[in-house]
DNA sequence: TTGTAGGCGTTATCAG
DNA sequence: CTGATAACGCCTACAA
């Protein structure tokens, strides 16, 4: 078994230099067609393929890009990875991946190991709590995306998402108009954009409607952990329990559902539901659920797309907000009052 | 902004030579106390981080290793990439992300790619159609660990997967003794170990309780596409339909509840009903199904253990199988006849 | 125990 | 157009 070919075996190979080849494998400089295709002849017979460290240590930068997302157990996340690795792999970029746990720590570790493999970008959902960080890549020319959420702090990264204001307002309005008024929300935490945009178009349309928000029907929860259940368990127990609910936070769904069927709440009978983020699940429960599909396939389309030309210096140095909107899918969950 | 510092940087700032740096950084050498501590120092008061790419380049091999799945859109798969990256991360190694989409051209790309990024090892869940390029990675004393399932052509590489035949022949007995004689199996492609395993299991079964196999009960379908609804429709629609079926082929189950559902099958009163993999949600449809689960943290600790091992070389030659146990969950989608 | 120097595979600069 | 040659940052004999 001998070692793999390296550049000089091809150019020795192709009777020429290895800056030739070096050219016509980069398209980088002039090359005498002859010697192309001798080159290229070379490559073929000595299956030669470019190291890529040796490559990074000399460029100083690489095709790999990193993905930090919170977890792969939610489902979101997941098709997230799935449709980002699709499309970083058409570019011929390479998807380094790192999960937070939603859990600063290991995310403060993650963003370190990430700094030493010099990635070319950065695709992720910040936790919220090492802007430091964050802005350290940022500062060392790493271009950052932020997808899903974003960090209030670092308002100088590029950031991907849905319309969080106008899907919950929709998803709002759809209950309203269904002669709901009492109405909760189960957000994410309101250090998250996510969180606070959501509630922000929840209270959007309470305002069109006339009705006046009730504190007590406005619960965030975090995204680990089973608190969404209790939120819900606590507003189903006011004297005037809601009749509608939202649930904002995609990572809390699961839970709440499991809630609702242990306490035997009929749904849509009991309680009217709408969802963020339509699973392929979604439909198969009993009943059906109501729920605001996020485009995934456009949310990591975009995402790649931005770190893709930033590593390429092709954007003006400005950060880049781009929301894409979200379909509102009606199935059987939801009913007139 | 000044650029990061090198081991060079380290060594003028500690006062000593680079062999010393390096010598602290991967305790190979001695090393005098005094000058550790100084290079400590260095280390910490300068940020001092390693580029991966140079160590890479110079060792010519890396930390790095390449989790190839077939699909994160498929929850067992998403929660496996979960914990790999758990355990990998756990032993500072990096997990380079590729997906097949169970196709074949792909995966070689994949392979392709990963062999240019000279990873230090490979954990995948092979389409069964690139024999030539695994075994060229093997070749070059890449460790690989199939996970789930494996090549049948290729017995040299390590395996780490669950019990498939015992599983499923666990799955099927379950039907048996209620009285079930009439069972049908979706299972994976017959090219697959998966797909061959648990019909074997099912196989085993029948004949224990001396049922006689029926070929058109017994029906494989690819991992992609809906072709699982189908062939369970024309069981459904024979003269003597099954009253019992095992969807051995995770990827398939969805399509099949789906065609289930709107052919309004009652579970489990016209069909009983057990699947292979426990997700989140299995739990939460009407009926909760009765499901084979897959400790998918015990797969992901092995195969993440044995490619860092064979990296360290701390392993004999001879190829590993793991198989661990799979979890019985009766729920309510299985009743006696 | 320490330091020097050569090599890892590419890219890039700069004379021919 | 082409070809030496110097980086790139780290590891590792080998010498001291």
């Amino acid at each position: 078994m001998k070692k793999a070919a390296t550049i000089r075996d091809v150019a020795a190979h192709a009777g020429v230099s290895v800056s030739v080849v070096s050219r016509v494998l980069n398209g980088t400089g002039p090359v005498a067609p002859v010697k192309r295709a001798q080159v290229l002849d070379a490559i073929e017979e000595l299956a030669y393929r470019p190291r890529a460290a040796a490559r990074e240590l000399s460029q100083g930068r690489s095709e790999t890009i990193g993905l930090l997302l919170a977890d792969l157990t939610n489902p979101f996340f997941a098709r997230l990875a799935d449709r980002v690795v699709a499309e970083a792999r058409s570019r011929d970029l390479q998807i380094l991946l790192m999960t937070t746990q939603e859990d600063p720590h290991l995310e403060g570790q993650a963003l370190d190991t990430l700094l030493d493999r010099s990635v070319g970008g950065m695709i992720g959902t910040p936790t919220g709590h090492n802007t430091a960080r964050w802005e350290k890549l940022a500062a060392l020319d790493i271009p950052v995306v932020f997808v899903d959420r974003a960090v209030r702090e670092l308002d100088s990264v590029d950031v991907v998402s849905i319309e969080n204001v106008d899907s919950a307002a929709a998803a709002t309005r759809h209950l309203l108009e269904r002669g709901h008024t009492r109405i909760g929300i189960v957000s994410g935490p309101l250090d998250t954009t996510t969180g606070v945009e959501r509630v922000q178009g929840y209270e959007q349309a309470l305002r069109e409607h006339g009705v006046e928000r009730d504190d007590r029907l406005v619960r965030p929860a975090p995204f680990r952990g089973d608190r969404g259940a209790e939120v819900v368990a606590q507003m189903l127990a006011l004297d005037d329990p809601p009749t509608g609910l939202v649930v904002a936070n995609t990572a809390q769904v699961r839970v709440v559902l499991r809630m609702l069927a242990q306490a035997r709440i009929a749904i849509p009978d009991d309680l009217s539901l709408v969802v963020f983020d339509d699973n392929p699940w979604t439909e198969l429960i009993r009943p059906p659920l109501t729920a605001v599909r996020q485009p995934i396939d456009m949310l990591a389309l975009h995402s790649v797309e931005l770190v893709h030309a930033r590593m390429r210096q092709k954007l003006p140095p400005a950060p880049r907000r781009v929301r894409v909107a979200a379909e509102f899918v009606e199935r059987s969950s939801t009913a007139r009052i």
